[in-house]
DNA sequence: TCCTGTTTGTAAAGTAGCCGACAAAAGCAT
DNA sequence: ATGCTTTTGTCGGCTACTTTACAAACAGGA
């Protein structure tokens, strides 16, 4: 098992900072350091200075879970962003009748929660852990927005963000209505091998934290047609698959 | 042919201004004026004070056009926001294939363009007119920033303003997911009503600018489709439908 | 090690909605 | 009116997918 990678970043830092200084670094300062990386690291922030960031102090929790765990977000009494700083999640939402779709795959280094700013109490949403473990951290709405009044820039920033999100989710709107099965599978292992996956070449290893099912719902077509899609692939030589991970042998053919 | 709407508008508050207080107003302040309004009345704008409004000029042109006109926006050199003032249009987007289909469907008051604040080159979309007339504004989105910059309330404001175009569009695509044509169809109607309908307790009027074609991409199925479901409705009474109006005799029934 | 729940594989039957084709109706310009 | 274009109505065949159903393979805990 790994340590929580909060601690090894504490203990980095904190054996830095014992060499040069140890005079005036109170632990709850190091805390405060600690938020800095986690923000920091996040492109959305960089607009923002380190003393500003420090300033703010916006995170107010952080939270550990182990793969298979729910994580209920939605209608929460009080509205929050959250960091994904490491794993894999996905957001499942249940509708009224009952069937649970997938609404979007969040990996390390995204947000996700309120992200409209808005927080419905309509929809019913949670998240399940796909890896291991992960760690989030999260930070409130209402700091967020005064965050935001207060550093236009950031503002810019995070329109922007949610404006990709938003264009993403067009292109798949699209791809659902104008393409079959197969070619939505092959744009999501495309999507994928992109974000996520090793090149050497033209061949990608992606660790497969999915099941088919997840696949299946994600590419919004039925678990049997993603098994049948996957296996001729297999077949035809354009995949390796297993449920550890899948290899993409040459991704210009796909 | 029309006048270009600008110029008409300018006439009007001409001729007013003349007979109360021709003195120190220039034809230059009259214009100003004249964004000022245009601006005002989206509620995106109402944070910003009149001073505010009339300071930033950032309103750059004016464009009027006639039903079945096609208006060419998406990779113009300047990226610019528009505000459509006065009809309807459709942004229709080509992809590759060279399928056309309905990305939204633009009322009065509402904003198009390059919303997401990323001009992306791909994506081939043009605009076209539904109603007999439209009038249009639109300013640069670089103006825009630079507004945004300076007022972080309206960064915010537009922010929350994107979330709610996002908000649609995922619930858009959940109802294509996981409900049939004819429910999708029934979605829309409602939408529709309420966006625009004028409503006698249970009755809605609809002025009707959309073919069954529009409609049938609308609700993402075959035109075929779309006619055969909205004749059943008709058949059943749910609906009185002709070419100019569409009448719901009781919404709470749909 | 076995046992149990989850994930994957495969087949057959059923179906919503697409596509092509054609005709009638409506709108529009001359 | 007269033609010409767009829109609407309708039919049947077709197909990509879903659903149901069951079995094999796997994974992880006791």
């Amino acid at each position: 098992m790994f340590f929580e990678i909060a601690l090894s970043y504490l203990l980095c830092i904190f054996k830095l900072l014992f060499k040069t200084q140890t005079k005036q670094i109170s632990l709850f300062s190091m805390y405060e350091e600690l938020k800095y990386w986690y923000l920091r690291d996040h492109k959305l922030f960089r607009v923002l200075s380190f003393a500003q960031i420090k300033q703010l102090c916006i995170i107010v929790g952080f939270k550990k879970a182990n793969k298979g765990e729910i994580i209920y977000f939605s209608n929460s009494e009080t509205p929050r962003i959250f960091l994904l700083k490491r794993g894999a999640i996905k957001i499942v939402s249940l509708d009224e009748d009952g069937n649970e779709t997938i609404k979007d795959i969040v990996q390390k280094g995204d947000l996700f929660g309120e992200l409209t700013l808005e927080s419905d109490s309509v929809v019913n949403e949670y998240a399940k852990v796909l890896t291991d473990e992960v760690s989030i951290c999260s930070f409130l709405l209402s700091d967020f927005e005064d965050l935001m009044l207060r550093n236009p820039n950031l503002a810019l920033g995070y329109t922007k963000f949610v404006g990709l999100k938003m264009k993403r989710l067009k292109n798949n709107y699209s791809n659902l209505v104008s393409k079959d099965a197969r070619t939505r599978l092959i744009a999501f292992l495309k999507d994928w091998a992109e974000k996520e996956g090793v090149f050497e070449n033209q061949k990608v290893t992606l660790g497969n934290y999915l099941t088919q099912n997840d696949i299946a719902q994600i590419i919004c077509t039925s678990r049997q047609t993603a098994t049948t899609l996957l296996n001729e692939m297999v077949e035809s030589g354009l995949l390796e698959y297993n449920r550890k991970e899948i290899i993409i042998p040459d991704i210009s053919v796909l």
